[in-house]
DNA sequence: ATAATTTTTTAGACTAGCCTAAACTTATAT
DNA sequence: ATATAAGTTTAGGCTAGTCTAAAAAATTAT
């Protein structure tokens, strides 16, 4: 059984590595774990003796199969425990992730069983990120960033790429949801800003980092 | 704050002192926390030092006002997460108790505020035991062991002393549970056994020991 | 191609929480 | 009243996870 800490260096190293397609530095760790290199290379030592991991000093870490699914496991968690929180507790979706960054830790296989029941098996949390199934599996849909799409075509709203709180607040302020109709009205070559119509009745300009932060489906 | 260690043996400390009115000795707490005398020392030094507990050498502790409020938060939590369990998760009372154990550490006023809500606001948990308010204040209300009963009034089961797994699932098997009517048709002298009468409809015997476990109104 | 820079690893140290063994204090029994 | 037993504390050591500083490897720049 893995320790909260090395569930939390697991997960960083799932998400920084694309799913586990890529090789992750050290240093990245680091960064996104608000930890030393120091620190990263004696956990990254106890994951691979695990098999959690496979590492190559100085060539950063590359996530197993064994590892994705642990993995997997803890990202399941998260997004049940933040679904839970948004649509039973009323939280709102820019509120929910130190929660569950605590929750994703308790260990009870019934429990997540029973919740994720009692959610009715959702397959994404309030972000419009996959929820993993108890066997890991993700129902991937392919999405762009808003900032990518071209036409006139009607345009809906998926997830968030990166769901910071203030971003989510602005959203929230400007009436974009997951789920949202959206249609380009404009876009301005000299920013890649862009105006857009949400749900056929509101109009507002946002700009190109955010659209860049927003996926859709055409 | 107090980190999850500090909190399981504070939590310790409020039971055994009897929600605070008297001393626990050392060798208490290293019992029901499965851990030596000597770590207790070392630990009973820490919450001293934060004035959560009174420490006389040699003498054992007695919970300070500002102790035994944090250690209401946590009976709290961890009530309020049994109910939970139940209510909405259809846990079994015998299920609940190592899962909330976990949850009772999760940091966040939010979360047990909108949690008790969405409970709306119970009194006592599944195993009858009262849950501490936001404020600390707990409704008392004064129950006997059933052993204790004497005549033929009517009996409302309100409570387990100790709610052990296999108790629990006793009870279930034979038809008791919290708010259950009990009337006493036998008492045998010799061992302490009564006959009673379930929702008068089931007549069951049941041992003293199961008898001075059970706690009741009359 | 070698020097300078950056990144990673190693070495050694710190804290929280735990342990065992020994010393000390209190309680019990004669 | 004193010896023995029982309980508590101290001393010193262990592990997980963190750190800083120094050494080593890889990368970048000249």
């Amino acid at each position: 059984m893995l320790s909260y800490t090395e569930e939390n260096y697991l997960k960083a190293i799932y998400h920084l590595s694309d799913s586990g397609a890529k090789a992750v530095l050290t240093s990245e760790i680091a960064e996104t774990m608000n930890t030393k290199a120091a620190s990263v290379t004696d956990m990254i030592k106890k994951l691979s003796n695990k098999n959690l991991i496979a590492y190559e000093k100085y060539y950063g870490v590359k996530i197993t199969k064994q590892g994705r699914t642990e993995a997997l496991m803890v990202v399941r968690k998260h997004r049940l425990w933040e679904t839970f929180l948004v649509q039973k507790l009323q939280f709102s979706w820019d509120e929910v992730h130190d929660v569950a960054e605590q929750l994703e830790h308790i260990q009870s296989t019934l429990l997540i069983e029973k919740l994720d029941e009692f959610l009715e098996y959702p397959t994404v949390d309030p972000h419009g990120h996959p929820i993993p199934d108890k066997s890991g599996k993700i129902l991937e849909v392919r999405q762009i960033p808003l900032s990518e799409c071209s036409g006139r075509k009607k345009i809906i709203v998926r997830s968030v790429k990166h769901g910071s709180p203030s971003f989510l607040q602005y959203l929230s302020k400007i009436g974009v949801y997951i789920g949202a109709g959206i249609s380009i009205l404009d876009k301005v070559e000299f920013d890649g800003s862009l105006e857009i119509m949400i749900d056929a009745k509101k109009k507002v300009f946002i700009s190109r980092e955010a659209a860049q932060n927003l996926l859709v489906t055409e």
